[in-house]
DNA sequence: CGCATGCACTTTGTATGCGATAGCTCGCGT
DNA sequence: ACGCGAGCTATCGCATACAAAGTGCATGCG
């Protein structure tokens, strides 16, 4: 019976259409495919080694997300410019703020504290590993948008971030050290169970963010 | 060959996917779908007159947009369910709250006086017209999301407010004139430029529709 | 009489083929 | 030399065809 390996989860469960829509997910985050590439159907389907029709849906699947837009009868990669991550920011300024306060004293200490080892990990490694800089990122804002009992709140933020991810021109190493120290402040704020210090810190953060990229 | 009514634009102009993804939209808006109903490709693609093919491209954006769901390997139209409702109402209150504020005193004067009449004409009207209470009720809120001076946020009201459109249970009848009440309380701190007040009569509107449907 | 097994039908997933069209190149005319 | 049009090619949109998988029913056996 043996299924091979079970272990990557849905490798091979079922779903050409879902393997290549995560895949082409994949590509943009990491930038292999940047704003405003045009998307050539055959030529991506085949690197994928699917053919047009699952690469089909499961880009417009990623439209209906707004990872790819269509321009004329082309899908482009999403462009994100300043203007929009600035307005981005704002918004999860207010989300974030709020989701921070709820999730105050309501986030496991299990987790907090992995993330809090994991951040002095990355400001203790010898090299900068951009990889690692956005893994801790997503736990930091996990932590607040996963815990504050509220699904939809954390679903507006996790979406919101997916935008200010697509802002390429964002120097992130420059950011590593006071991302770290917002982001202690923040899980700190959590752990002590103090929503209004909380919201605070989510708040600085996220204008701390903002005029970084003024 | 008649291409009949070109009226309507973009009736026939290109796209079967396009026209099929704003029809299914309509049609589970319109809870001619509604919410948990299982979709049969074959039976809906015949019902619009197209092949599969379209129809599955446009629920594969529907699905990216959150309209509809796949459970297991069919889709089906999402269910809105009284906690997600709420709960989409508690970051709208916040969200709609603080675009009012933005808004105060930038929505456009004229835009403002035809919200104004159609609520009057709404109320005076001779019959219940739960179209035109809906209508009203879009402009009433486009007022506040499109006039915020930050599209992002705007973007995301859209979104909130087709989540709670999905909520079924909702009686929209016994909303008539607290809806009408409050918007108009609304648009009237827009015009005033209060800001203050307008996020205030915003999130009372929002409260009010929470405490309606506990 | 109940349960298991197998068959047929329904429905989804993927590939492929064909017609249409947009964008491009090249050549012609001014 | 520059603009414009005609033809060509690359690419898209859609339909159809086929394969796989799930489901329910019927039939036969214990």
């Amino acid at each position: 019976m043996q299924e091979s390996q079970m272990a990557p989860a849905k490798l091979n469960d079922d779903a050409l259409s879902d393997r290549v829509h995560v895949a082409v997910t994949k590509l943009i985050k990491s930038q292999k495919l940047h704003g405003g590439d045009i998307i050539v159907e055959s030529r991506l389907a085949e690197m994928l080694g699917v053919s047009r029709t699952p690469l089909r849906e499961a880009l417009q699947k990623l439209e209906g997300e707004g990872l790819v837009v269509k321009n004329g009868r082309s899908f482009v990669v999403r462009a994100v410019g300043l203007a929009e991550y600035l307005q981005s920011l704002k918004v999860r300024e207010i989300l974030e703020g709020e989701a921070a306060a709820l999730s105050a004293g309501r986030a496991p200490a299990g987790a907090i504290r992995t993330v809090r080892k994991n951040i002095d990990e990355l400001l203790s490694a010898p090299v900068y590993l951009p990889e690692a800089h956005w893994q801790s990122d997503d736990e930091v804002h996990a932590l607040v948008s996963d815990f504050c009992g509220n699904p939809v709140l954390g679903q507006m933020i996790r979406h919101l971030r997916m935008v200010t991810r697509l802002y390429e021109k964002l120097n992130l190493a420059d950011r590593l050290v006071p991302d770290a120290t917002e982001h202690l402040e923040i899980i700190d704020a959590l752990e002590s169970g103090d929503g209004r210090l909380a919201r605070q810190k989510a708040q600085m953060h996220m204008r701390s963010l903002y005029k970084a990229s003024i």
